[in-house]
DNA sequence: GGCAGCGATACCTCCCGGGTATCGATTCAG
DNA sequence: CTGAATCGATACCCGGGAGGTATCGCTGCC
């Protein structure tokens, strides 16, 4: 099999539809129906269900589309960490650290001053991204190690270290009335009238759907609270972000998150190495 | 990049000889030369050092044999599970469970039949291999799920669930002095005059150097004990092999060993959720 | 210095990936 | 019920590139 067809299907079997499938992969419909044909005929298998007005995946077609997906995250992450080693050879042999935008950042704060201080430290990028884009980025290449919060976060793949568990607190709008109470509930903040959860975007961009407002990062979202249109469930650490408009209640039966270092096995470069030492000292 | 370039890189890095290379993929040589030159010139990186006596690994190069081989893993994978999925719908929805040859096997026994008491079990074809390869067939999608030992197995990159623990004993020739003690140091075993501990083949099927008799299985391991030219240091559940040429001493200090039931993430067969839940409750 | 081994180059062939034009089926407007 | 629109499949053509053969050039080594 090879990656050009790969890539064709997973077009198609995203859009279900080989019109638009076709302009996404910059040809013509025909010779896209073409491979996508000669690879149901190479597998023995029907991918898709195609009755000349709508296409829907077959089940081997939806493992396709998924093992397919890995697949080519795994040839974009060898493309570009070879591009990455050959660079590294003339010069800048750094890391890339990717975290959601607006969280655990004085833990990342602490972590970079403490690989920075180490001898012979390499540098190091940080990305910043909305939630869920991490363990894309970590598997595709674009990325060398993540900070990932358990259990929103999904593990699966990589190797991971514990850095820190914390509890988590409502954050409301200064103004409202339950911000006097010592501690509250999960069932006190799920059906809040008028303070919906907010929305945030699945991994291919898109919301779901239900009544709170899209959010794509923290500063909206923060805004949004403090406007009084929204109320999150944050860890704890999102306490250090002072804003006179944002109160946070602590939460007795919420679930407890954990700060985790991840990267993806086998990737064992010695900058690497020397930072996630660094991580699991602090 | 085809995975058609990456075979015939990962090719000549292993044999780092282009002719052997050209004779292992079925093609001339003059063609796979200037499929890999094609491939330094769009990665912009130099993969081989060549000098027309000897090839050898650039550290680019390294990068992409690693990254190489477990993309075309995750390729293979991606193929033989849609097939297996296409298969799967006309009839026979089973798992492929590997484990080492020789371990764990009333373990296995007890799991296998645990599962297959449960109502709707699919089948399941259990796949013997040496030690080491468990990894490689659990990547490339030859096995849905495998049963491994830490420390020797790696389980990077697969989701685990621990299933039992135990301590090592020291294998020895039933007539050998030392199997009157109570218990055993590693450090009494590591150097036994004429018992030199086996050699096990790596990943490529090669033998590390050394002193020991090379080994393909426990079958063979245990033969060699008996006839008093090996010792051994293995699970404590290696005593259910009763052989009346071999004896098993306790040992103090060797690392415990864990057994795990691994399957690559994300794959959420209805089947493979099954038998996971099987395990964890022995 | 001649020879053997090996990768690179030159040049040819043919397959296959991609394009355009068109067909056949299905759906929907009126 | 009919015509138009939509969409995937088919027919046919063209060009690039993958693969083959012949050969060159370099490098160790008797």
């Amino acid at each position: 099999m090879e990656t050009r067809e790969l890539r064709y299907f997973v077009a198609v079997a995203e859009e279900l539809h080989f019109g638009r499938a076709a302009q996404r992969l910059g040809i013509a419909q025909p010779p896209l129906s073409r491979a996508i044909r000669q690879l149901e005929r190479r597998l023995g298998a029907t991918l898709l269900e195609r009755n000349s007005r709508t296409v829907t995946l077959t089940e081997a077609g939806s493992v396709l589309l998924r093992e397919g997906r890995a697949a080519l995250d795994a040839v974009d992450a060898a493309d570009r960490r070879t591009r990455r080693a050959a660079l590294a050879a003339t010069g800048n042999p750094g890391l890339v650290l990717v975290t959601k935008a607006g969280a655990s950042s004085e833990l990342l704060a602490k972590l970079l001053d403490a690989y920075a201080a180490e001898p012979g430290a390499a540098t190091v990028d940080v990305l910043l991204c909305g939630p869920g884009e991490q363990e894309r980025l970590l598997r595709d290449g674009r990325a060398d190690v993540a900070l990932l919060h358990r259990p929103y976060d999904s593990t699966a793949g990589f190797d991971t270290e514990e850095l820190s568990t914390e509890g988590q607190v409502a954050v409301l709008p200064a103004a409202h009335p339950l911000t006097g109470r010592a501690h509250l509930r999960m069932a006190d903040v799920t059906a809040l009238p008028g303070l919906p959860l907010p929305r945030w975007p699945g991994p291919d961009g898109t919301y779901p759907d239900g009544p709170g407002p899209p959010v794509r990062d923290h500063a909206q979202l923060y805004q949004l609270i403090a406007l009084g249109r929204a109320s999150a469930v944050l860890p704890e650490s999102c306490r250090s972000h002072r804003d006179p408009g944002i109160a946070t209640v602590p939460l007795l039966d919420a679930p407890t998150v954990t700060t985790v270092i991840a990267w993806p096995p086998h990737s064992r470069s010695r900058a690497l190495a020397g930072l996630i030492r660094a991580a699991v000292r602090l």
